[in-house]
DNA sequence: AAATCAAATGATTGCGCTACCATAAAGTTG
DNA sequence: CAACTTTATGGTAGCGCAATCATTTGATTT
């Protein structure tokens, strides 16, 4: 009997090394050598070095996914995001991770890839890893990714724009003050006919939406707006400018969705002899590490994605060590970065 | 005695459903219940359908972490990389997840920060959640990351190098032949005077001196080589091209050990007049996709990073599943991307 | 010195699930 | 139709750890 109970030990065991292995060596229950290895503090100074060797000697690393089970605390925090190349999220997931991984939690990462199928299959997934807490890049409007977050329990941070019905936290911005302010600013330059390069996006949406209004109150009639689809591509912004450039030649400011149309928009109009700001203002929005060294430089709106991350990860952290969170809903602004283009 | 035992678990149970709820109401038995989740060709139909529905009715979401400690089976996947923000190995970051979402596996994401102790410390914190895989970007060449992962036994894929002695598996390709390419091939367009632009990076150096020594072998001469230091910027592009034309103004090549780099010198050429690719021929690294549109369109060296990625997946997905994987080593290769620059 | 308290350690149990083995029911074969 | 295989289901045990409660030890008080 003993020996049929081995065997099936040894065939169920994944072999590695466990905390029995360490706590024996060391002369200690199991339960202390949890305590040496998680809460020191808690256990003598003798106790603690003779576990310590029985790691070091072994070479144990603790099974965090059993640890999780037991005490109901994964220490895993999950993030989606629609894409991880170029997009102005990684800078937010970049801080996010750093501080997370500072406080001792993992980040797990998904991409929804912008289909809200796909969005839904990852948020079962994520739920089924029961993570301590859950960061969106962006809000979640409806649907049964909604219903199954808020059934988990799991805290949620929603991000990069405002809502006044988040599902649970939510660190964001104003998108609408951002296109009323940008148009204020262009006008108060002295511009006066404009233009709008936008991808088919909710946000980039609301942005336009509050610039063309604003526009509008001033008395400057039309703002030519180039919906470009889901591409955001510098090509497409080239595009746009060769439309602008041939349709609304009096057009003397273009307010780009993304820092990478506007780089497009700037590069076709450099190529047609426009010469920026004089004869036509550029503005970008997201301020992506690299456009500042552009020649010009890009003017743009800077959203600080890191602290949004930071303050994500101090939210999620906090939550999950059942502390609560207030305000729950928080605006960080965003900034209007004067350079060379506008 | 019964009481105690009910107010013991109900405060140790998370409170969420359970499979054993789920199969109570379906009318079967926990494990039959499991079957009919994940392997349902083994129940029969009426079960199947009794448990689908018992599912749906609680909002049953398994738990993958009690799943992966009786199996021995996470699910899970590490990748680690340097940085997160405009790097190039995100476009295999992104096909590596897509690609082990579709098989049912989650991607846990680690930042090395190019920074040996913090990478340690991710390796062990990542050992600790006891992955199916973990995928490197570039390979460990020693310290105790190294033997560590050795140790673990977790089918560990190291990326975009070669070297004979990988931990497990490697996908990669050569920066020597790379070096020697481009060298060749601006030779090949004439050029004669060359000067290198790179970052404190071991990579880029293999590069470098493989560029050199081909340059030197057809008795070209000295290159002239701008170190930038572990700065990856655009500012950091425009200062070296700034030095190459005060110092050696005849120099007629540039080849940068990152696009961004190249945008760098692409900018200040323009800046100070310098016509490319007639005066100018200038070759980046990484091929990032804005690149393509920029005027003139930058020359550079294409790393398929999506098929990294995909192979990857592939091959831990394999090992995770205990099928051997041969070979272990695979040479992906690269590509000049001949565009406008030179 | 007895009583009281805090600190350190340990025994037990269960987190939610699947591996393993056992059994029952249904088909297959000569 | 007996002997056998296959298919469907269930019982039991345990993955590796931490919550909970119990006990021991040493320090402190009166």
């Amino acid at each position: 009997m003993n020996d049929k109970a081995i065997a099936k030990r040894a065939r169920r065991s994944s072999g590695a090394i466990t905390l029995s292995d360490v706590a024996k060596l060391a002369g200690v229950a199991p339960i202390t050598a949890s305590r040496a290895i998680n809460t020191p503090e808690q256990v003598s100074a003798q106790v603690l070095q003779k576990v310590q060797d029985a790691v070091l000697r072994t070479g144990y690393v603790p099974n965090r996914m059993a640890g999780g089970l037991a005490s109901s605390r994964s220490r895993l925090i999950a993030a989606v995001v629609p894409s991880t190349v170029m997009s102005v999220f990684m800078e937010t997931v970049e801080s996010l991770n750093n501080t997370l991984f500072d406080a001792g939690y993992q980040l797990m990462l998904g991409q929804s890839g912008y289909s809200p199928a796909r969005e839904e299959a990852l948020l079962e997934s994520i739920i089924g890893r029961r993570p301590d807490g859950i960061f969106l890049a962006g809000i979640l409007q409806s649907g049964k990714g909604r219903s199954r977050l808020l059934a988990s329990g799991i805290p949620v941070v929603e991000s990069w724009d405002l809502t006044p019905t988040p599902i649970d936290m939510l660190i964001g911005f104003s998108h609408a003050d951002i296109g009323r302010e940008v148009a204020q600013y262009l006008i108060g330059k002295g511009r006066r006919r404009f233009a709008l390069v936008r991808a088919e996006d909710e946000r980039a949406g609301r942005r336009a939406t509050a610039f063309v209004q604003e526009v509008a109150q001033r008395g400057l009639g039309e703002v030519f707006v180039v919906n470009v689809g889901a591409s955001r591509s510098i090509q497409s912004g080239r595009e746009a400018m060769g439309r602008i450039l041939a349709q609304a030649p009096d057009v003397d400011a273009v307010f780009c969705s993304s820092d990478l149309l506007a780089l497009g928009v700037m590069t076709e109009a450099r190529v047609q002899g426009i010469v920026v700001p004089e004869r036509m203002a550029i503005m970008g929005f997201g301020d992506v590490p690299f456009v500042a060294d552009m020649v010009p430089a890009l003017s743009t709106v800077r959203i600080n994605g890191g602290e949004i991350g930071r303050k994500a990860a101090h939210f999620l952290i906090e939550r999950a060590q059942d502390r609560p969170v207030e305000p729950r809903i928080v605006d960080v602004g965003f900034s209007i970065v004067v350079r060379d283009s506008a």
